[in-house]
DNA sequence: AACTTTTTGACTAATATTGACTTTCATTAT
DNA sequence: ATAATGAAAGTCAATATTAGTCAAAAAGTT
């Protein structure tokens, strides 16, 4: 696919180990090393990739055997996650943090991925492109915080 | 077909190798440099060549490993029929008037019940509640041509 | 001439990379 | 115990690397 970045090629690595356990823990300087970048960058991953949004929950500790643990929730079984979600949403949210929350149902069978596409077409940057961008991310968060509370009912 | 223009050429190549593959991945500068233009000379490639009408869907990254992906959608067969609603909501339109396109492409088995309804909470009064009602019926407009646009096409 | 399409480039936006500095925690020395 | 040291991870801002937008200029058509 589009394995460019270093930090899509990190994301693949994690996210492969994460298919078959339902948690990782690395150590970051390793991880680092063996990709062959700057520490920091695993921080980067992480906060592009392993969010909430996208159904991880990251713990990390520092000092003598620190590590970062990442461990992927399930949405369904957990409505309280979808709480969380629309609490993160608030009252405005970009096009590239809805996709990844439109993503984690589509990956936790929530939504079908005719469903997940018909979502993101409608809250699209182009579909609710205003004279304002503020406006654009209130009506996509408006949209989906309907659509998230929608799912709570009938799953 | 004929290949004039820098333009034409251009599309000629993309579409070269859509011809074989089901879908192409382009760095930009790279095109440009190839075919010796500017880089916003794609941009205008493929938004008078590649668009959903012609077939063809596109997707692009910025930043370090970025890319632009052109991939060939085939058009379902009463894509028209879509196009036809296309043109009568044209820029603005009711929750009632939507509501009854939706349900007739329920009834057509174009959409499941649950799809119908997630697009139905989405473009909702109350969803898109705003100060103005023509500013409601705009943005409504424009959500239910995205969905309508994104159902000539599956997968 | 009027109109449409193409070409160009300056400016903008998004994403990724890097490194200096900070914080936290565990272990060792006093 | 407490302090000092070192070993992690975190933060943040600067820089780099792409692609997007828009409107003016140029070229082509009618």
């Amino acid at each position: 696919m589009q394995g460019q970045n270093i930090s899509d090629i990190i994301e693949e690595y994690l996210k492969r180990i994460l298919a078959d356990t339902r948690q990782v823990e690395i150590k970051r300087s390793e991880i680092a090393q063996l990709f062959n970048c700057v520490p920091s960058q695993i921080n980067y991953v992480i906060n592009t990739r392993f969010t909430i949004q996208n159904g991880y929950i990251v713990r990390s500790k520092r000092g003598g055997g620190g590590y970062i643990r990442i461990a992927k929730v399930n949405l369904i079984n957990d409505a309280d996650v979808l709480d969380d979600l629309i609490d993160v949403i608030g009252d405005n949210i970009s096009f590239s943090q809805a996709f990844q929350i439109i993503q984690s149902l589509f990956e936790d069978s929530v939504l079908t991925q005719k469903e997940a596409n018909l979502i993101l077409v409608a809250i699209d940057r182009r579909t609710l492109d205003f004279e304002d961008k503020r406006v654009e991310n209130a009506i996509r968060a408006r949209i989906l915080i309907s659509i998230l509370n929608r799912l709570k009912y009938d799953g």
